[in-house]
DNA sequence: ATGAAAGCGCTAACAG
DNA sequence: CTGTTAGCGCTTTCAT
């Protein structure tokens, strides 16, 4: 049991350099030492089998090259495809460049508490993923106007603008609109978000009805129903609609569960999905592949959302760090307001098409 | 600008003590700290809005107070129910004990760096809980015989004996069997999981044969199909069973979402599951209830199992640190091999059958 | 009951 | 190109 683990220091001994080297060495500024020491380095550093501490290099400058993913206490947060899909995303990009990912969840007491300012704070991470964001997370206030990094995942506010990457809903609604009206679609059902939390959904859904009304077509307000972004609540959307017009011939969800959900409905009123009633979704999700008729949907490519996202983040950490130097010796006092510098990240993120079974040409 | 965040060192001068005083409150090793001292130090601490940070309390004990949460790279792994379930309980109990969550997924080129090591070796994490193991992670090897804090949830294996705590597969088995047993059944088959793989799932499925047997009942080999715990798959075995003998009363999935794809299959051919054909599933989740008819199962309550092993793992931790401080003086030299007092956890955790309406009396 | 001092393992000026 | 040195913010003996 050699005790002590191995540090810069014992590999400085083993390759007769000094600590410094090592410590550029490892840290790729090697733009000053020369290939022969950066070998031997390197070369003690392996038989050494050195790793050097997280802990102990974060310390000097504050950062734990650590990402916070944080997610609202829905029940089963965790559970869900589009959670999961995004979080894959995330963690892909996070690790690329080197940085770890924590999880952290929104609950009542986490917020009271201002954990996620805590988390911040106390070096734990060194930014912010919100992913589930709505309207009703009133507490992201406190990140309104400062240069905390915290960045939010596909979704937007009315009242605060934090850093945001989202999917393109208006182009989404645009989209569906067009290719429903090119199917020759004009009778038209359509189960909507939450769209007064959630304003991405709102964004969704108007530009679908406006896209409709240009192409022609007028989307009766009884015939948008708001289905919760649920399955279960999709299907008793669904319902309602082929009930309060049983002649419409498609109905466009704002996310594939929906749709999926509208899909049990039509059967259990005796119909075919994707041929009586053609139905199309939004999200792309696994399962819409697999569903019979296959889904055609919008796909938001909730990978690639989560990786730029975090890019994104990354990006802000990187340039605040660098400013946040300058500035330490600059300026004496005045200055309490974020500095002109400081800009939004503000991204949205193409959509597409995929045409499968579920919309047939009427 | 105020610069240099507050420290313990600002406290202390705050509250007109030294920094071992805070750090001891801090602590909560407040046996000696005088109720007077504390109040005025937990006061400063207030005012000066002071968070201690993780990096610099974890250097010199190393230790982080997180834990590292290990998925394998299956597609949408974070997308899973059931990872999710498992990852809301262990994140619950981490909680409690003041621990973050850190993610890590297992993809090819993490386990050729050994990266699981170096996680632990450069302080990132104090422990990892492994989540969806199988026979096939042989590089869990690694920390077969060693005290390195990892535990597998949910999983066992043949060759190593790791840290462990999973749901008692094998009373869930015997309970299955006894309950179609007592509603009559006596022609049943049985779609199971990878038996070869998951170890778990070859104790469920041997033992609900084994109990069948004891019961009266011979399950035939041709009537055992695998259904790879998927729920397309499930569909398929089940398509496999219906064929293999059309009088057969009832089927035994080994999860639910097996189960659930078998009430396809047997829609499909025009039967009604939990009518003409009774079906019986595994795991209890969410959907289980929702489905149409309620989904009779055994709950293994996810949530508990994530929320256990966390704690097992905290517990394997604090013992541990405990040892190796004693330990550090007193060995000198031969001692390569685990302490004797080095434990395994190795729990099992209660199931219980969930009555709903997918089992006729027959 | 409280304080002084010695690290923990690394980074980053500043010298040379 | 490389070494010296001074921290980063906290914990922890060991004194008092």
């Amino acid at each position: 049991m050699g005790k002590t683990r191995v540090s810069i220091r014992d590999v400085a001994r083993e390759s007769g350099v000094s600590l410094t080297t090592v410590s550029l060495v490892l840290n790729k500024n090697d733009a000053r030492i020369s290939e022969a020491t950066r070998e031997r380095v390197l070369d003690a550093i392996q038989r050494l089998d050195y790793t050097p501490s997280r802990l102990a290099r974060g310390l000097p400058n504050r950062q734990s090259k650590t990402l916070a993913i944080l997610v609202p206490a829905l029940q089963h947060a965790f559970a869900d495809v589009y959670f999961g899909e995004i979080i894959s995303g995330i963690y892909e990009a996070a690790a690329e460049r080197g940085f770890r990912i924590m999880l952290e969840v929104a609950r009542r007491d986490y917020v009271k508490r201002r954990e996620y300012l805590t988390v911040l704070d106390d070096c734990s991470v060194d930014g912010i993923l919100f992913i589930g964001a709505s309207e009703e997370h009133t507490w992201l206030q406190d990140f309104h106007g400062t240069d905390r990094p915290l960045l939010v995942v596909n979704n937007h506010f009315t009242q605060w603008d934090l850093h945001r990457v989202e999917c393109d809903y208006q182009q989404a609604g645009r989209l569906a609109a067009d290719y429903l009206t090119d199917m020759g679609h004009t009778r038209i059902g359509h189960i909507s978000g939450p769209i007064d939390k959630v304003l991405t959904t709102a964004d969704l859904t108007t530009a679908f009805i406006e896209r409709l009304t240009e192409r022609g077509t007028r989307l009766a307000d009884q015939l948008i129903v708001d289905g919760k972004l649920h399955v279960e609540f999709g299907k008793l959307a669904c319902e309602e609609l082929l009930q309060r017009d049983p002649a419409i011939t498609a109905i466009f969800a704002s996310n594939d569960k929906m749709a999926l959900g509208a899909y049990q409905a039509i059967r259990e009123a005796g119909k075919k999905p994707g041929q009586d009633v053609s139905v199309m979704g939004c999200d792309d999700i696994a399962t819409a592949r697999l569903a019979e008729p296959g889904l055609t949907t919008i796909s938001m490519n909730f990978l690639n959302v989560g990786a730029e996202s975090c890019r994104s983040l990354l990006d802000l950490i990187k340039t605040q760090t660098g400013r946040s130097k300058n500035n330490a010796g600059v300026n004496g006092a005045t200055n309490g307001t974020v500095p002109a510098e400081s800009l939004r990240v503000d991204r949205r993120l193409p959509v597409e098409l995929i045409e499968r079974a579920s919309v047939q040409r009427v």
